[in-house]
This record gives C-alpha cells, structure tokens and sequence, in this order.
DNA sequence: TTGTAGGCGTTATCAG
DNA sequence: CTGATAACGCCTACAA
C-alpha cells in the first residue's frame, strides 16, 4: 500500500461502508451466497467459500448489525440489569466484567440497564428489540421490573435468586452449602461455639442470608456447636466472642457481609492475638486483598466470576437450545487459605 | 380487561409486536405522520399528533431498534470501553454507573466493550454500526486501541487523557490544579514539608501522576516547601516523616492513588498520634467510607461521577452539534472535609 | 398540514 | 450447490 487512501491513518473519510453486495461483487458469488457463509445456514463449496472470505478480508466488510438485527430479529445483545451502586461496587464490577467477557465469547455484545430505569427499562430494551435476552442482577423478592420480562417471553437468567421465576433460569452462590461449611469448619477447628457477625439476623428478608443461616442450622442441628448472633458489628462480635470463651476452649467468628473494617481495626489493637481462642473466618472482600493484617484470614471466595460465566452460559443454552428449559445452577463456595489462621501474626 | 389476552401476565405468547403501520392504522393517519410525530422533524397538528400517541399508547408501540438504526444510521448506543479490572474496581463501577444513567437522560444506551477485545473489539462495534460514538476509559499512552477509533471518523470522548488525541474529546480530574491545591493546603496548615508516597515516582509514565507532580513542581517553586517523595508504601512515609519532623515543625503527607490499608494500619498503631506535627491527607477511595479510622482525614474528591456526566455530555454535543470541534474539558478536584484532623481520634 | 413511495443491508424463501 | 427476489420496519425526499 503505497499512497493514497490505504487502510492507514488517513483523514477518518467516512465514506460508505462495503457491504454484502460489494463482497458478493469482489468474489464474484451472488449476495445471498455471501450471507450463507457468514451464517453458515448452507452448505458452501470451499472453493467458493474461500473466495468470499478473501473479499471480506480484502474489504474489510463488517456485516451491518441493524440490517441483521432487522431481518432476523436477533440483535446479538444482551441486555445487563445492574443495580445502582451502594457503597463498595468492586464486587459489582467483577461481576459485569466477566459477563462481558464471556459474553464475547459466544458473540454476543452486553447493554447496560439501569436499575434507575426500573420496570420501564426493561420494557423499553426488550419492546425496541435492542436485547434478545437478558441478565438480572439483584432482584429484589418480589421485584416490579420481572413482570416486562417475563412478558417479552425472553430468555433470562437472575444472579442470585429473588423468589423462585420458572420462566427463567438462575445462578447463584450455594450460600446454604456454605451455612454448612463454616459448621464443619468451626467443628474441624476444634470450636465450641460459632459466632456470625454481620447483622444477619436483621436482614432475613435477603434471600441469600436466609439461605446461609438455613444451612447453619440444619447443620449444626446434629452437632454440639453452639451458634449465636451478634447483632452489632465485627468488633463488638469479637470482644463478645472473646468474653465468652473460658480457657482451654476455642470459637469461631464468621461474618457473611463484606465491609470488616472495624474487626480490621480491632484486629491491629491486639484483642484478637489468641488464634488458640479465637478462629476468624470471612468472605473474600476485594477489601481483604490490600490489607495486609487480614491476609492470612481464611476467607470464603464467593465465585463471582465463575457465577458470571455459567449465567451467560445458560443464557446462550437457552437462546441457542429451542424448546431448553430454564433450571436453577447453585456454585460451591471454597475456602480459600493464603496462609493460617495466626492471629498472632496479625501485626 | 375480563378474559383472553389481555396486557396481564398471560403466557408470554410472542406475538408480532405492532409496527408503526399498525399505529397508523389505528390512528387513521399514513405510517409516515406516525414518524414524524416520534421524531418531530416536520410540524404535526395537535389534533393528529393526539391522535397518534394515544394509538402508540394503547397499542404499547416501541419502534424497532434495528429498522430505525438501518435506516437513519443512528443506535442510539454509545461504546463504553473499560479497562480490565485491576485489584480494586470499585471505582471503575462509579464511572461506568454514571455513564449509563447520563447517557439514558439523552436517550442513549451504553454497550461494554471490554479492554480485552483490544482493537479489533473497537473496529467491531464500530464498523458494524452497533455503536455511533464512543467513550473510552485508561487508555495507554499510546494505546493501540486508538486508531480504529479515529479511523471510523466516529465522535469520542476519553476519560483521563493518554496524549493528545485531537480529534476527540477529553474530561479528566485537574491533576495538576491538584497538585498545587495540595501544596497550598500544605502550607496553610502550617507545614515545613510536603512528603509524597504511592510509588509517585515510579510511575512518572503514568500521565495523571505526571500532571500531579508538574503541578506541586510549579506551585512549590515560590514556596519555602520542602517537597520529598517516598518510594514506598504509606506506613513507611508516615515512619518518616515522623522522624524528618523536629519538634516545632509539622509535615504534611499526601498519598495520590488508593489503597491507604497500609497507612490505616499503621494509624491503629497509634504512631500518628500528633496532629501537631502531622497533617496527613488521601484521595478519596472508597475504602474510607467503611473506614472509621480514617474517616476524619481530610481527602480529595476525584469527582467520578461529574467527570462521567461530563463526558457523556460533551459526547451527545459532539453528536448533536453538527461540526462540533472536540475539546478538553478539566474537572477541579475539592477537599471532603468530614472531619479536623485530628490523629489523635484516630482510635 | 398530510400522504405516497423508495430504499437502508440483511436473511430466507423460492427456484434452478 | 448456487441465484434471484421478497420482505423486515422505519425514515424522508417528493407530491399534493
């Protein structure tokens, strides 16, 4: 390519893009032929087919997505439902982050819809045709956005289960299995008693602390661990934690919720130093990673990269597979251990 | 409504949406007044124009986003490039959520184009028509994700800026007014010396740290500030600073990027127990918010969300505005002042 | 102030 | 295995 107008850095001429035709022309094939190699709809000759494979590379043709989109009725676009922040979002954007990465994989682009939007938004990507399938994040129980959705007759998938929805599918930590991972955890440590922070009693509307505490319970119910709540905060459930075990005894202190600053700033005063009295355990905040007193804290990784994965997953089964029923896939939660469990090593 | 198929939860029967001939028809008017009466590009009378939005109401008519797209060549959709997540992306999620909410008050759509597609990912949404215009988030120096999109001759706005990029727009936080606001700040406190840390001068590539420094450079010129920095993290800045500070004299201590976990833990320790010779003052991370320990030092409000809203804005200008010349467009940081500094309360 | 008609670029149904 | 051709739903000159 020596001069004029290459493929180069000229002045962003924006001349009319190549289309089907164009291709067809180049390779000397009729359009129709050109569009059954791009879908794959036909058997193609590989003699042909190489032809206009080469038209396309030499062009540079890029089918155009509202024709497409017209004709088959099938955008490529998913549209996301993401709720409005509240306070640390870094959870949140692991999660959008690896749906569009997955996403890509399969072909399909992701929109974004605001939680803001509500109901209306949802009406409007779906009724404009924008997005021909969607993914629901943090629906509430009884949520007035599912209704349009259900509606459309789309395929959907929710992150996290609000109330059972069979016209969709749902992904979603097993929060219940991990109710009875930190009872088998607490006993394997040698505990006592179990303590959960995290003002989980007060939140037993959220579906997904209810599920937890259910699998505590049913677990527990046959095993001679103790289990109390502390309503308050980390550090209060820490000193309470510490009064309550005599010598010669060990607890366990769990906290679901993210946010452990304060058992943090308790941590690094020095009331935690007995790890032969206390056995501290938490959920992976991306929090934890940068602070380097609670490291070596055994955490709990809540998948939210995996759980992303497998929704997009289900939504492409659902989309490709016709008649595919919608079913309900729960992640184990896994223990991570970067180190022990030294309080001592704390500071 | 009493039975049949009413706008109820029937069974997501997926029956032919209504066209805007369906509308036409029930309004008695030809297809092409229902157009004008959505896109307002020719004068409708009242009695009309009545007429055709209660058809579209009645009937729930949205247009299609495709036909629409193919034949105005126009998405209503704007390409928002993000980074991959590095460690903590809470602040990333404040970009992209303000984003997708400006952008909907203009009636546009956010489609995520991951950094991982790289160029080609750009050339994609871009040839396709899928996207009309773009905003691009950290991009590289020279980042090779760049020249596809002045290529397509597509309007853009980056946030942060890389180098120069004339042909779009830029909005980013003011660094180098920062940079002399902190130099400022630390003289009006009454500071001999100004101590930096947050690896500022291992990233001197990095072009915000850059335009920080250039502005403490030129703002402490004229100023009996002793400026140093400190290569490693916050705890070992504060370690010095306390030994660089005799008694009498105060230092001020500025960290520019996030992740103050360090300087947080060394703060419990109680070895920044003297305000009187240590001011100490943060960027904003989200990570204070849930801190008590540091909420009441002073820090500086990057202002996300007013960078956001701006750069969706100066995008629809760009869209709107027919010949519209590109600009730059710098945000001044303000000091959150929740609280004196007092170190002593630290615990 | 309103109606008529052509075409945007693709897919998919006809034939061959 | 391949070609011609009719939609898909909307916008917008051109006519009236």
């Amino acid at each position: 390519m020596s001069g004029g107008t290459g493929t180069g850095a000229g002045r962003a001429s924006r001349r009319r893009a190549p289309t089907s035709l164009d291709v067809a022309r180049l390779a000397g094939v009729s359009q129709s032929t050109v569009s059954y190699v791009l879908t794959g709809a036909r058997p193609i000759s590989d003699a042909t087919r190489r032809r206009v494979e080469e038209a396309i590379e030499q062009l540079g043709y890029h089918p155009n997505s509202g024709a497409r989109t017209l004709r088959s009725r099938r955008s490529g676009v998913i549209g996301l439902m993401v709720p409005k922040a509240h306070g640390n979002d870094g959870p949140l954007m692991e999660f959008v982050g690896a749906v569009a990465r997955e996403a890509r994989r399969f072909g399909y682009d992701i929109l974004l819809v605001t939680a803001q939007e509500g109901a209306r938004g949802i009406d409007r990507v779906v009724r404009t045709g924008i997005c021909e399938a969607l993914i629901l994040m943090e629906l509430g129980k009884h949520d007035e956005r599912i209704a349009p959705v259900v509606d459309s007759g789309l395929p959907f998938v929710t992150l996290g289960r609000p109330d059972a929805v069979p016209q969709g599918s749902m992904v979603d930590l097993d929060f219940e299995l991990l109710g009875s991972m930190v009872v088998d955890r607490a006993e394997a440590e040698g505990c006592e008693r179990l303590l959960l922070f995290g003002a989980m009693d007060g939140r037993r509307e959220r579906n997904e602390i209810a599920r937890f505490l259910d699998g505590v319970e049913v677990r527990a119910r046959d095993s001679a661990l103790e289990v109390l709540h502390e309503r308050g905060r980390a550090a209060e459930a820490a000193e309470r934690a510490a009064l309550l075990t005599p010598d010669g005894s060990r607890t366990a202190l769990f906290g679901l919720t993210g946010a452990p600053s304060d058992l943090f700033a308790y941590a690094s005063t020095g009331a935690l130093t007995d790890p032969r009295r206390l056995f501290i355990a938490l959920t992976a905040e991306d929090l934890l990673a940068i602070s380097p007193l609670l490291a070596a804290v055994p955490r709990v990784d809540p998948r939210r990269t995996e759980i992303s994965e497998l929704a997009v997953r289900e939504l492409v089964r659902l989309l490709d597979g016709d008649g595919a029923a919608p079913r309900v896939q729960l992640v184990a939660p896994r223990w991570l251990e970067e180190g022990a469990t030294r309080a001592d090593e704390l500071l």
